[in-house]
DNA sequence: CTGAAAGCGCTTACAG
DNA sequence: CTGAAAGCGCTTACAG
C-alpha cells in the first residue's frame, strides 16, 4: 500500500542504495539517474520513512523544550515559534515537556523519558539546578539554554541581561525628574523566579544609585486572577503616591494601566508607567517598555543548536541578547516639579 | 555507550522478548521478572528507543497540525497546549505545520511531507479546501480538524458556532436597547477569513432581525500596526456615533477599549463594547465578551483523534462546543435612552 | 557513479 | 510465562 525504498528502486532499475543517495545525499548520484528516482518516487508518493532513517542514524530526530509553565504564555510560545521554525525545516521535531508542578518535574527528572529519544535538549527560562543539568548531561547530547540563570555546564545559551535591562527602565524614569517610584513584581513561587529576582535587584541597585531608595516601594502580586488587581489596589493606597511605577512584566503592567484609568488617574500625567517585554498589545496601547525578543532568540538559539547536533562548535555559544527602552506614551516628568 | 535492549535482557537474565513486554506490554510477563527487567533497566539507564519501536509497528508517533498563521496566536497556542497535553503522555509529538504564505501552503500540499511521516493530521482553523482535503485523505490516516468550515471528508472535528455566537453579543446589545451598533472586523486576507465571514453573517443576521440594520456600520481594520489604530479613528468619526461596538475579536477590541479612553469616550457609559474570544487580559479588563475555550477543544479533539488512530470511532465524532456570552464592564444600556 | 550486504533496535507471531 | 527468529525501512562502509 504504502511504497518504500525498496518498491520505488525495483521501478526505477537501481539499488536502494542509489534510491536512498538521491534523497539524503544527491551529490554523490548522476543527475540523470537522480531526477528518474525522483520521478518514480513522486508518482509513487514515495517518502523516505523518518523513523527508518532515524533508526538508522542513530539520531531521534527530535529535541526536547522543557519549560516550567504553559507553552501558551507570550514568552514561551515566541520562543518555541522561533526554535520551531529552525529545526522543523531541518528536519527535527520539537517537543514540549511541561514541569509545572514540583512533582512532574522531580518525575521527568528521575525518568528522563527523553533519555536515548532526543538529539538535543533546550531548557527554556528555566530555574534549573546543578542536579538537573547533571542528569541532562549524562545524556551526551547538546544541553542549551534560553535566559538561563547560569550557564554552566551547558553548552550554548542565548540570554537577555534582566537587571541592567531593568536598571535601564529605572535609570529612564529617575532623568525625568521621578524620585518616588514603585515596582510591581509577580508572587514568588513563579517558575520564572529567577528572573524575577534579577529583575528586582537590578531596581534596588538602579534606586540606589539614584539615590532614592528610601522614597521606592515593591509591591507584590499574589498569584491567580486578581494579581493585577492587588497592585493596583496597593499603588492607589500608596501614601505619598508614586509619580512612577516600574512592572516586571507587560502583562501586569496592562491591567494595571487600565485599572488607573478607571480609577481616574491620567497615565502619564497623574503616574507614569514602564513595562517589561513589548508584548501583546503593548505597542497599540502605546506602553513604554524594555523590548525584547524572544521569536529571534529561538531562531538563534536553534542554529547552535544544530551546530552543535553537527560537532560543531557555534561562534558564539554563550550569547547575551540586547535589550532597548522603547518610549511610548506612558512616561513622562512628574507632574508636581 | 548507551544500552540497548540486548544489554538489557543479558544483565538480566531474560530474552529480548521479555525486556520488550516489560515495557510495552506488562500484563504478559511476571510481576517478579518485569521488577527484575525494570530495575536492571533502570540501573543502565535504558529507555525504550521510539525511533525502533516506530519503525516496527509502522507508527511514526507524529501528529502533524497545520495551521495557517503563527503559533503564537492566542486561539493557536491554546489548541496546541490542549491537544500537546493528551498527545505526549501518549507517546506522540505533534509538529507544528505553518502555512503562511500562498506558497508554502501550495508547496505543503504538493509535497506532503507529512505522508508517511505522521499518524493523524490536524487542520486548525484553516479555510482549507476540498483539494487540499482530498490529498490528506489520500494519506490514509485518520484528518481531524478544529474551527473547520465544512467537516465533509473529516474524521472527526471540534467546532464553535461561529454565527450563533455572534448573535449573542448582537442580541445582548439590542436587547439593552442599544441601536446604533457597528461591528470592527479584521480586514480580509486574513488566514480566519472562514470565521470572519460567519461571525460577520451572524452579525448582520442579528441586526437585521432586531429591525435596526440600518442604523448599523461595517468597518474593516486593515492589516498591519494600526489595525485597531484605524478602527478608533472610523469609530470616532461615525455620525452618528454608535452606540455600541461588536468585535470580531478580543484582540482588535482590547486596543480600541484602550483608545477610547484616551480619547475621552467613556466605556460603557458612552459607547458599550463586546468582543470576542474571552483571551488576554479580556478578564483582568472587564472586557464582555463572547467566550471559547480553545485549550478544552484541543484536548477533546486529542482525545478523539487517538480513539481514529486506534482505530475506534469518537462517541461524538463532529462536536459543537458552546459559546457563552461573558458579561462584565463594558456594556449597559445606551445613555440617551 | 552504483550495488550487495550488514545492521540500526526494536516488536510480535509462533512455538513451547 | 518466556524465548528464538524474522523483519520493519532505511543508511553506509566497502567493493567494484
Amino acid at each position: 500500500m504504502k511504497s518504500t525504498i525498496h518498491d520505488v528502486a525495483r521501478r526505477a532499475g537501481v539499488s536502494v542504495s542509489t534510491v536512498s543517495r538521491s534523497f539524503t545525499r544527491p551529490q554523490l548520484v548522476s543527475a540523470k539517474t537522480r531526477q528518474r528516482v525522483l520521478d518514480v518516487a513522486e508518482a509513487m508518493d514515495f517518502r523516505i520513512s523518518r523513523s527508518a532513517a532515524a533508526l538508522k542514524t542513530g539520531q531521534s530526530m527530535r529535541i526536547a523544550m522543557l519549560i516550567s509553565d504553559s507553552i501558551t504564555t507570550w514568552f514561551n510560545s515566541h520562543v518555541f515559534a522561533g526554535l520551531n521554525n529552525v529545526f522543523q525545516p531541518a528536519g527535527y521535531d520539537l517537543s514540549i515537556y511541561t514541569m509545572n508542578t514540583v512533582q512532574a518535574r522531580a518525575e521527568f527528572f528521575a525518568s528522563l523519558p527523553v533519555r536515548r529519544n532526543a538529539d538535543a535538549v533546550v531548557v527554556c527560562s528555566f530555574n534549573i539546578v546543578p542536579k538537573e543539568i547533571a542528569k541532562l548531561g549524562n545524556m551526551d547530547v547538546p544541553v542549551v539554554g534560553i535566559n538561563i540563570p547560569n550557564t554552566d555546564r551547558f553548552d550554548a545559551s542565548v540570554n537577555v541581561d534582566d537587571r541592567q535591562s531593568m536598571k535601564l527602565a529605572v535609570n529612564h524614569l529617575t532623568s525625568l525628574g521621578h524620585q518616588r517610584v514603585a515596582y510591581v513584581r509577580a508572587s514568588h513561587g513563579s517558575p520564572f523566579r529567577y528572573r524575577a529576582d534579577e529583575r528586582l535587584e537590578g531596581f534596588e541597585e538602579a534606586v540606589k544609585e539614584a539615590g532614592i531608595a528610601d522614597m521606592t516601594t515593591s509591591l507584590r502580586c499574589p498569584p491567580g486572577m486578581d494579581a493585577s488587581n492587588t497592585a493596583l489596589a496597593q499603588i492607589l493606597s500608596l501614601n505619598p503616591a508614586p509619580t512612577a511605577v516600574c512592572f516586571q512584566t507587560d502583562g501586569l503592567a496592562i491591567p494595571v494601566l487600565y485599572g488607573l484609568h478607571h480609577y481616574g488617574r491620567e497615565v502619564p500625567h497623574d503616574i507614569s508607567i514602564v513595562g517589561f517585554d513589548d508584548s501583546t498589545y503593548s505597542e497599540e496601547i502605546g506602553l513604554t517598555t524594555i523590548q525584547q525578543k524572544p521569536y529571534e532568540m529561538g531562531v538563534e538559539l536553534a542554529r547552535k543548536t544544530l551546530c552543535l547536533i553537527e560537532g560543531g562548535r557555534p561562534d558564539q555559544p554563550f550569547e547575551m541578547f540586547p535589550t532597548h527602552l522603547v518610549l511610548r506614551e506612558t512616561t513622562q516628568p512628574p507632574a508636581d516639579r
